[in-house]
DNA sequence: TCATTAATAATCAAATATAATCATATTTGA
DNA sequence: TCAAATATGATTATATTTGATTATTAATGA
């Protein structure tokens, strides 16, 4: 009955979608050559869009609502579930020896880690985030960063030219974020970004994935690693025993504030 | 002669808030220059973004009123002598083609030309400055940022880290930062800095020098480079004719605006 | 204080963008 | 296959935005 749905027209969705992601704002006649179509039928689907929820029309053209790209750096998802991001962070933190190598990847729940970072002036921090680049930019650890090309939505550094630096690196810990974790297989949205991801677990002795409860079942495009017994969950208190127990079986230890709590420390 | 301006209302917001981000306060004249539009439009601007909290308006501009929590408070070079840096950023930008890719170094002139490349969607900037990553972060070129340990004086990533990015790519255009430059040689304060500079000019088909005359007759601790007949100085008004002969027996071209052109109000 | 200068607000015409309308092309269901 | 329904692009009328012009208003200094 709706022939909307063909998927002609969500294709076009996808597309003026995906170019205001990148872009964060884009005119319409910047649409019209980018889906090819005309400028009475960008409108209307910028009208959808906007009715959607999904971009936010003004004259001229339109807004991504849904990264927080044209918003200032510094207030940003990490206010959403900045508690559980928080415990999270803490947690992490005290893994954290004062002489150590770590590695510190995109995402929020790192970030906070990052935060916590400022006073430890013997540590080493290698990064591919433009976001922690940024945090410890005027003072704090010895900071190197891993060379790539910019990645606007996750402010990261990915693709092959990220090869050469992280190959060079040996880091005792990897602080990881991820989009989904399901059945323990990390997922992440873009290829270019897998690959860093992949390559620095590769180069580190401990991996730590720091990702809040809503971050568990959810999947992703593209595969960038699998937890496994050599390496660890950070996670908050909203973990399902399901995946605890999942987890158990793969043999990964799972850090969450409850069982520090019942361990006495 | 300013690049194909958008003309998205939403584009300038972001531009106003960036430079205001950037310098904390910005006057009306400054941003119809830096956003090439009239200061009818400016002033509308600021009232919407003042309404909507971004900025606070004053009498002859605005001031951010965002926090800089997550900024660095690197004292800004940038600030003094201004004037003479934004004309040589200008001539800097007249240089760059639509598809380049160019590398800009460290330093307040190349910060300011930075600064004026915001709309050239298709230019790559490659880049070893932290401060001009964080200006482009949000919208822009394609943007490479070249891996290596963080220099905080300079806000440079330099050292040996930085060869194997550097050596994988060519650039169209480097355009070079330096602390000092005397009988065609130019001098900064860290060997470290001092390698990274000469790998990237080596990879680069054109060079360009960005120093303003207070940098020249200056001599610093490390050599890092020498003019020659195969690149260029972009300086003020201010040098002596002393220098001009002696670049030009090096056969150096010296891009300097003329007194013709300086007419302003 | 007042005079002088600079900045702003208000107004209006020109340039742009949008919405409404209609004709054409495409898809759908029989 | 056809006819009905829908989507698209072109056209035109309407609305918005912009820059120039002009009055007002605010800042500055003697």
């Amino acid at each position: 009955m709706n022939t909307a749905n063909t998927g002609l027209a969500e294709e076009r969705f996808r597309k003026i979608r995906a170019c205001l992601k990148e872009r964060g704002v884009v005119s319409v006649d910047e649409l019209c050559e980018v889906v090819a179509v005309s400028g009475a039928t960008i409108r209307r689907d910028l009208a959808e869009l906007d009715a959607r929820g999904h971009v936010r029309r003004v004259h001229g053209g339109a807004v991504c609502t849904e990264s927080q790209l044209d918003e200032p750096v510094f207030d940003d998802k990490a206010k959403i579930a900045a508690d559980e991001k928080h415990v999270i962070a803490e947690l992490a933190f005290k893994l954290v020896a004062p002489n150590d190598t770590i590695f510190l990847d995109g995402g929020s729940s790192v970030l906070a880690l990052a935060r916590l970072l400022t006073d430890m002036r013997k540590l080493t921090v290698v990064t591919n985030s433009l976001r922690v680049a940024g945090l410890l930019a005027s003072a704090g650890p010895r900071m190197i960063i891993v060379g790539g090309e910019l990645r606007r939505i996750s402010q990261t550094f990915v693709g092959p030219l990220t090869k050469p630096t992280i190959k060079q690196l040996n880091v005792d810990k990897a602080f990881m974020g991820t989009i989904g974790l399901k059945d323990g297989v990390m997922t992440t949205t873009d290829p270019a970004e897998a690959m860093t991801k992949e390559m620095v677990m590769e180069q580190a002795r401990d991996v730590y994935l720091m990702a809040d409860s809503s971050k568990l079942e959810k999947v992703s495009f593209v595969k960038c690693g699998e937890l496994n017994a050599s390496n660890s969950l950070i996670t908050d208190s909203g973990i399902s025993s399901k995946q605890m127990k999942l987890l158990k079986e793969k043999g990964t230890k799972v850090i969450t504030k409850s069982k520090q709590e019942k361990k006495g420390k």
